[in-house]
DNA sequence: CACGCTAATTTGTATGATTTATTAATAGGG
DNA sequence: CCCTATTAATAAATCATACAAATTAGCGTG
C-alpha cells in the first residue's frame, strides 16, 4: 500500500461515506497533518479503488464537517482543528477510538455541564403541552425500568436518550435542537451505563421531571446541575 | 417555472454550494415541507439547470447538514427538523432573512448565556500560556479601539469576534471549538453592533480578561454572565 | 387470499470529456 | 538586473452518459 490508505471495496454501507470516514479518521488521529494538502483525487481514487464520483462526494461531506478545503489547482487541504465541527453527530461517531474514551466523554461532561442546565430551564418555561404530556409518558417509563428486578440496561439508555433529548426539543430555541442528537450519539457510541444507573439516578431525574412540570425553570437548572454532579462522581477520572 | 426552482447559471461561487443554498432555504422557510419528498434528480436538475455532479453534490452536502436524507427508489425526503444541524456555520448563514432576525439573535444569545459562561471559567484554567499571550494581545486592540476618536464600527466587531472565539479555543475542550466559528458567523450576518458598543462595553471586557489571565474561573464565569446580561438590554426585544 | 416473482423507478457508482481557476514560469520592457 | 504582463501547466469543477443496485408496486399464480 503506497501511502497508508487501504482499499475498502466490498462493504456494506454507502461507498462515499466509508471513504469519508476513513479520510476523516486519518485527519482527526493526525496521520493526516493539519495544513497539509492530502493526494490528488485521482491518487485516492485509486488509493481506495472507487470512483472519483464517490470521492469527490466523500471530499465534500469532510469540507462540510470543517475537515477539509479544495481549490483548483492547489489542492485539497487538511484545515486546522479550530474549524472542525465537533458538535456534528457523524464526526462523533468517527471520533471512536482515536481519543481517550474516558478523557472524551470527560470533555462532553464538560459541555452538558453548560449547555444541560440551561436548557432544563428553558423547557421549563417553553415546554408545549404536547412535549409535557410526552415527557411525561418518557419518565413513566423510567420508573419501570428503574423499578424492574433485573435492570435492562438497553431499555434504559434508551429512555435515558430519549428524555434529555426530548427536554432539548422543548427549549423553544432552534440552536438547543442539535443537543439531543449529539447526546443521542455520545450515549450510543462512548458512554457506557453501569447497571446501578438506574436506580441511582431516577431520583434526579424526578426532580428534572417535575421542576419542569412545574414551569419552576430556576429549580429545574439547579437539578440538571445536581443530576450532572452525579454523573461526574461516576466517571474514572 | 413549474414548481418554485429558480435557474441559478451564470453566478459566482461553487455551483453545487448555490444549488443546496437554494434547497435549503426552501426547507428552512417550510416551502418543502418536513416529511416530504422532493423531486427526483433528475428533475431538479432541469429546474436548476445544473448536471447531476452537481446536484448530487448538493444534497449530500444537506444530507450533511441532517435537512436531507435519501434512499434508492423512494426519493430523498426532508428530514425532521429536530435533527437539522443549527450548530453548523454554513446553515445559520442560509437562515439570513428565513426568520425574523431580533428573534433569531435573541435566541442565539439564550445559547450564549448557557455556553459562554462556562466557557470562560473553563480557560481561565485551561488556557495555554501561548493563548493567553494572544488573548492579551486582542484585549490590547479592543482598548485602541475604544479609546480612538472616530469609533471604527467593522474592526471592533473583528477583535471582539477574534475574542470570544480565542476564549473558546483556549477551553482545552474540543466540543468548545465550533462555537467560535458559530459565534464568528453570528457577528458577521446577524448581530449589527452599534455604536456605542465600544466605550460601553470595554469594562465588561476587561473583566473577563483580567478574569481568565490571573486563572479565577468563577470571576471569569460571573464576569462573562454580567457581559450577557448587559448584551441582552441592548436588544430590541 | 396469500405468496413470490417481475418490472419499473430512483438513487448509487463509474468513466471520460470539457471548463474554470490558480499558480508558476517565461518573455518582454524598463 | 528587476519588475510586470502574458502564457502555460495543473488540479479541481462541472458536464454528460452509461450502467449497477436497491426497493417498491403491481402482476400473476398457486
Amino acid at each position: 500500500m503506497n501511502s497508508g490508505f487501504e482499499s475498502i471495496a466490498g462493504s456494506k454501507r454507502s461507498l462515499h461515506v466509508q471513504v469519508a470516514r476513513e479520510i476523516a479518521r486519518k485527519i482527526l488521529s493526525g496521520q493526516l497533518p493539519q495544513n497539509s494538502i492530502i493526494p490528488s483525487e485521482l491518487e485516492l481514487c485509486e488509493q481506495f479503488g472507487v470512483s472519483r464520483t464517490a470521492l469527490r462526494e466523500a471530499v465534500k461531506l469532510l469540507t462540510s464537517k470543517g475537515l477539509l478545503k479544495s481549490r483548483p489547482k492547489v489542492g485539497t487541504k487538511v484545515v486546522e482543528r479550530a474549524y472542525w465541527n465537533f458538535l456534528d453527530s457523524q464526526l462523533i461517531e468517527w471520533m471512536d477510538g482515536i481519543s481517550d474514551n474516558d478523557e472524551f466523554c470527560s470533555q462532553f461532561l464538560g459541555l452538558r455541564n453548560a449547555i444541560e442546565p440551561e436548557a432544563c430551564a428553558l423547557a421549563a418555561r417553553n415546554a408545549t403541552v404536547e412535549q409535557r404530556m410526552k415527557l411525561s409518558e418518557i419518565f413513566e417509563q423510567m420508573c419501570d425500568i428503574a423499578n424492574a428486578d433485573v435492570f435492562d440496561q438497553v431499555k434504559w439508555t434508551s429512555v435515558d436518550t430519549q428524555f434529555h433529548s426530548l427536554i432539548f426539543n422543548s427549549t423553544g430555541n432552534v440552536f438547543y435542537l442539535p443537543f439531543g442528537n449529539i447526546l443521542t450519539t455520545m450515549f450510543a457510541n462512548f458512554i457506557h451505563h453501569s447497571s446501578t444507573d438506574g436506580s441511582t439516578c431516577i431520583e434526579e431525574h424526578r426532580q428534572i421531571y417535575s421542576a419542569i412540570m412545574a414551569g419552576n425553570s430556576d429549580k429545574a437548572r439547579l437539578a440538571s446541575s445536581t443530576h450532572l454532579q452525579a454523573v461526574k462522581s461516576k466517571l474514572p477520572i
